[in-house]
Parts: structure tokens; sequence; C-alpha cells
DNA sequence: CATGAATGAGGCTTCATTCAT
DNA sequence: TATGAATGAAGCCTCATTCAT
């Protein structure tokens, strides 16, 4: 048989999977590190998730730590571009912004899978201290920016008043970061499942206090 | 010789060490499950901080998982209580009770050993859901009601006005906890090297919010 | 080189021993497990005879115990089926069958391979018993089953007297279980080198018990 | 209290006990090796079931297979005795000696405690030759001796005809070795609960062959 | 004589990683 | 690129044995 007759054999079907390898090693790699921790994960697991073989893995990643490290990293980018975007658009009425962006969270707080590279991060913050500070300062600190430069304009445009903009920015994230360790990881009973009501609560007490007076 | 110069036979010296030992080891496990985390740490390192052999720590704990239960458990018992003595301490000025146990929660916070409970529970909870629910319930939840009945207390007292309780009560820890979790575990800068004026700054932003308008 | 000449690729020669590794360890577990007893044997020692590494016995079976139940399984089909064969084989002339048995039984009770599964099954009864019983119900009752229907033929073609046949049963197996425990296990000299011999005075003594009298 | 009162402290109750130490570990011993086989059977239960502790056993032994052999060789002396007693006392009527023999030890076979010691011999025979083979030299031949004594009694009497006396012993010891693994440690039912058939049974079969004929 | 405490050695088992195909 | 097979290193746990009292 000519090869001719083979199709295309510049670009395979087969290829495209091949392709998409990565991204669903990463998938499967963040499920079972977030079910398990990444100590207890097995890449036997991972490789069975992302459907090919054990050695399979390391033809892409070069070490369980890789691919750790190359986990957080991809989940990081998104993140921080949001935070970045989030920032900006909110020039206009940074107050309205500010409790739009509370409520986007606190839905997207709900799935537990979002949490699970937070959760991870915590577990392994000992064992890999440079993964944790790569978390924080690529995502963490972003997203403190972002809301800081949110904050500052509320303040500027003299809708909240003055006051010191890292207790704010802790008083904005805490509750929901909290909640959501509270919901999703120690398995409590939560607020988070009507997060429309949850962040009314929330602004309702913080805001007042941040509103100007007469 | 007088008997009563003899030291109590009942109690030798060479007991002491023995009947420390569970202690012993349940803190050299905590030092070694908090810095490695559970499945990364091994026996045998707790064994030699402890200060001793690997199978000693058989004779008192069943296998590694039930060390990490008895840590957990050992772990608890002291929280709890202090949570109902603080409730029950602030009757008479609940609002300034919650001041000085936020002050003094902050104060501790800049412990790195007392958060290593809680990053080893969070790493944990995939593994091992009932002792994330076990600490949640004993050691949260407690918490989560002390702090509800020193803010009813306040509320009653008219120190501050109504509001939602469950969002006081996360607007009081989530702030806390989230910079415990972004100094010690992420290793970021923070403002827990001032906890007096952490906690000013909390106040200042939160309960202005709460306080009573004319 | 015309294709006929290529070992057929859907049987690849290194397929061959992975396919056969089953089978290759569980013959070194019989040696190892049959020289020093089910507890004293080692893994690793079994995995060298076998030409393997210790972890890759783990590929084919779950665990030691595993181990040792497929190995008496795999001992058991071919004695059970043996049985059933000779219980048919000899429906023409059944006491001459039970003689060419015995003399068989002799012969291969030379062989101390042989006896390893027995030994060490009542070197274990006490641990598994359902091993134990697994082993009686497939291969002891099976034989005794086997020749139950030999001597029954025995006496329904009058080759024998009637007499209760669980006594004749034993009677035949008895003698040369004993004999076999006495050579291979506890060292003894023995009858069994001349199984010729050794059957003929069985026989001799008990036969002619068992004749027709006038 | 004045020591007067004290019952004999000369040889004060405790020391009763300490006198029997050695057999009672033994015992203690023979269950739980009977039970378990020598290797998997632990130290501590031995001691726990001889009502001492771990450590007191070495006062006694000087290790586990010192307390094997010790077992062993104390198990040993009476049956040989047995054996000598009775070979002598069947002077007078040796084929009705070896009837009675057989049903005493029918009888006895029922206990699955006599079984221990042999079974366990055959379980350690790999691993201790030395003491299977001293086992066979102290009881089994002294057995067979015994056995062979009282045959040629018979056969010189008259009460039986001549024939191998090696094939008469096997047959006189082998079915009732049989059952006897066949029951207690292969765990089948049996012919044992009714000792007094099982030797009639058996007799019938293999004494009407060795009875002199007209 | 007796024991609670302790340990060194060793076995089973797991798993990340490599290799031959 | 893909994988079934294989392994070395390591960890948990057990247990016979010793020691201090």
């Amino acid at each position: 048989m000519s090869p001719a007759t083979l199709p295309k054999p510049s670009e395979p079907r087969w290829r495209r999977r091949a392709e998409a390898r990565p991204e669903e090693i990463l998938e499967a790699a963040l499920e079972e590190f977030g079910a398990r921790g990444f100590e207890a994960a097995r890449m036997e697991d991972i490789a069975k998730r992302a459907g090919l073989s054990k050695a399979a893995i390391y033809l892409y990643f070069q070490s369980k730590v890789a691919l750790l490290e190359a986990l957080i990293e991809a989940k990081v980018g998104p993140l921080a571009q949001t935070a970045q975007m989030i920032a900006s658009a909110g020039s206009a009425d940074p107050l309205n912004a500010l409790r739009t962006l509370a409520t986007a969270a606190a839905f997207r707080l709900n799935d537990p899978a979002l949490l699970a590279v937070p959760r991870l991060v915590i577990g392994i913050s000992g064992r890999f201290p440079e993964i944790a500070t790569y978390y924080r300062e690529h995502v963490v600190e972003k997203a403190r920016g972002a809301l800081e430069a949110l904050i500052e304009g509320a303040m500027a445009k003299g809708q909240i008043r003055r006051a010191d903009k890292n207790a704010i920015v802790r008083a904005f994230i805490g509750p929901l970061f909290f909640e959501a360790m509270w919901t999703h990881v120690l398995g409590g009973e939560t607020a988070l499942h009507d997060p429309q009501k949850l962040i009314k609560q929330q602004f309702d007490v913080l805001l007042s206090g941040l509103e100007l007076r007469a």
C-alpha cells in the first residue's frame, strides 16, 4: 500500500488527542491531587483518569513534582488575568464593581473544583514553600492588588470613606475564603447555597461601616 | 532515715518518662505532620524527634492514622474549653470582650505552631473527611458558637445594631483566618507582626458599620 | 526476505516471559513455601528464585496470602482431574485398577515435591482453615470418591467381598500417606524406594482379607 | 500482722506457681504453636496464656526455638514410655492387645490437642529437620517398634499368619493417622466420633486377611 | 523472680520512575 | 507517541529479644 492512500499523514487523527494530552493530564492531576492530596495521589490513578498509561505521563512531565508545578502554573494564569480585567473594568463605578465581583466570587466558590487548588497549595505548603509563595505572588497578591485598586477608586470617588486599605481587602476576602473552607473543606453547612444573600449580608455588615456619614 | 525523705515509691522517677511519652510523641507528630504534611511525614522522624525508636511509637499509638487522630483530638480539647470560657466571661461587656478576644487571637496567630493544626486538617481533608468534620464540629463550630453568644449579647445590650449574626461572625473570623494563612502558610508579609494595629484596623472597618446610629 | 520467515508479530518473543510469569512465580513459591513453610518464606526469596524483583510479584498476585491461595488452587486442579479419570478408567477390572493406581501413587510419592503441597496445607491449617478445607474438598474428597467408586465396582463384580467402604478407602490411602510423611517429612528410611514391593506387601496384607472365601 | 500468721513462709504460695511455670509455659506454647504454627505464634500470646509477661518466658527458655525444642521434648517422653509399656503388657494375648491399643488410640485421636504436636512437627519439618527427625526417632519409631513387637508376638503365638511386619504396622497406623489428619487438620467429617466402630471396621477389613486359614 | 518499656532487624507492600518494544 | 513490564527505594508495622528497675 502506497503512503499516498493514507489520509493526511502530515496531520494524522491521533495527533489531535496527543496535542490535547498535557491539558488532559493536568485536569486529571488536579482532580486526584485535589481529592487525595499531593502525596497520596498516585500517578497511576492520574494516568487512568487522563486515559493513558502511567509511563505516558512522563512523556509530558518530568516527574510528579514537575506535574504539580505545571498544574499550579496552569491554574494561576487565568486567575491573574481575571483579576487584572476586573480592576480596570471597575473604574466607572468601583463600589458597584466590588459588589458584582463579590457576588461572582460567591457563586464560583460554590464549585468545589475551584477550591481544589488553594486547598492543595495549603496542603503542600510545608513541603514546597516555593510553590506556596509562587501561588501567593501570582494569585493572591494579584487579587489583592486588583481589589485595592477598586477600593482606592471607590474612596477616590467618595463612594466609601477613607480607611486602611489593607484592612478593607482582608474584610472582603476573608469572610468568603472562610466560608468556602468551612463548606467545601470542613464539610459544614453553609450560607454559600444562597450566594446572593450571603453577599448581601456581608456587604450589609461591612459596607455600612464604610459609607460616608453625613 | 525517715521515710518522709524518700521519694514516693508509688511514683518512681523512671516512670516519669513513660508517662510523658504519649504527649511527647504527639508534640513531635505535630511538628512533623505540620512541616511535611501527613503523608510525607515519616514515623521514623517523629520517633527521632520524640527521642525514641520507631517501634516505640507503636506502644502508644496503633498506627500512623491513629496518631493523627489522637493528635487532632488532643489539640481540640483545650481550644473548645477556651471558647466556652470566653463566651461566658464576656457577659458584662460583650463588645469589649470581642475586642479583647480578637486581639488575643491576633497575638496567638503569630505563633506558626498554632496554625499547624488547621493547616494539617485542610491538607488531609480530602483523604480523611471525618477528621475534617470532627475538627469543624469540635473547634470551629464551638468557636462560632462562642462568638455568636458574644455578638448576641452585644446586640441585646444595644452595643451594636442588629444584623445577621452569621455574617458578623464570618466578618470576625474570616479576616484573621485569611491573614494567618496568608502569612504562615503562603509566606506573605503581613500585618500580623503588629496584632494590636491589625485588630484596630479591622474593628475600625467592621464595627463602625455595626454601631448604633442616631 | 519472505514474510513467512518472520516470527508471528501477534506473539512477540518478549511476551513469552511475561505470560509465563505467574506459573514461574507459583513454582518458586511452592519451593519456598514447601521448604520453609508459609510464614518463614520470604517474598524476596520467591522473587529471586522466579528470576524477578520482589515488587514484580505484586503485578501478578495481590499479596502473600493470595499467592498461597493461588498456589493451592493451581496444584489442586490437575489432581482432581486425575482422580476423575482413574475412577472411570477402571470400570472393566476395578481390582486391577486399584493395584495399578496404588503402584503409580507409590512411585509418585517418591517425588518430594509432590508432598510439598499436603505438607504445606497441614502446616497452615491452623491459620487458614478455609484453605485446608478447600484442599480437602477438592483433592482428598475427590480422591476418596474415586477410590470408593473403584471399590464399589470391585465389590459389585465380586472381586472382593463386601465390607465397609469407608474403612477400605482408609486402608488404602492411610498406609501410603503415612509412609510418605514418614519418609519425606520426618526423614525416615522407607520402603518407598521400592514402590513395587511396597504395594505388593500392602495388597498382600490388605486384599487377602477382602478376598472372597469359598 | 505478725509473720507467724502467714502460712509457711519457707514455702510461700507464689513459689508453687513459679515452680510450675515452665510447664505452664510449655502448655501455653503448645496451644499457640498448635493453633497458629510456630512462626505465626507470638511470644506475647504465649506469655498471656501462661499468665506472665513476655520477658518472663526468657527466664525459663533461651529463645523461641528453644521453647519449641523443649516443647517437643516434653511431649515426647510420655509417649515413648507408653509405647514401651504397651509392648510388654501385651505379651499374653498380643492380638487382643493390638485391638485394645487401637481402640484406645482411636479414642485419643478424638482429642485435637493430641494432634497438635504431630501437626506442628509436620509444619516445621522444613525449617527444623532435626526436630522432625528427633520426633520420628523418639515417637514414631518407638511406636513402630512397640507395634512390631506385638505383631511379632501375635505371629509367634499363631494368632495371625506370617506376613511382612513393616506392611502390617503401616496398615495399623496409617488409617488412623489419615483419619486423624482428615478430621482435625482438614476439617472433614469423620468416622472418629465413633471410635469403637471405626476400629471394628478397620480390624474387620485388616485382620481378616491376617487370620489363619484352615 | 518479674515486668513494663524499649529497640533493632526484618518483612510486606507501595509507588515513582525507567526500559524495551 | 505509547505502553506493559519491571524495579529500587522507601515506608509502615511487627516481633523476638533485652534492659532497667
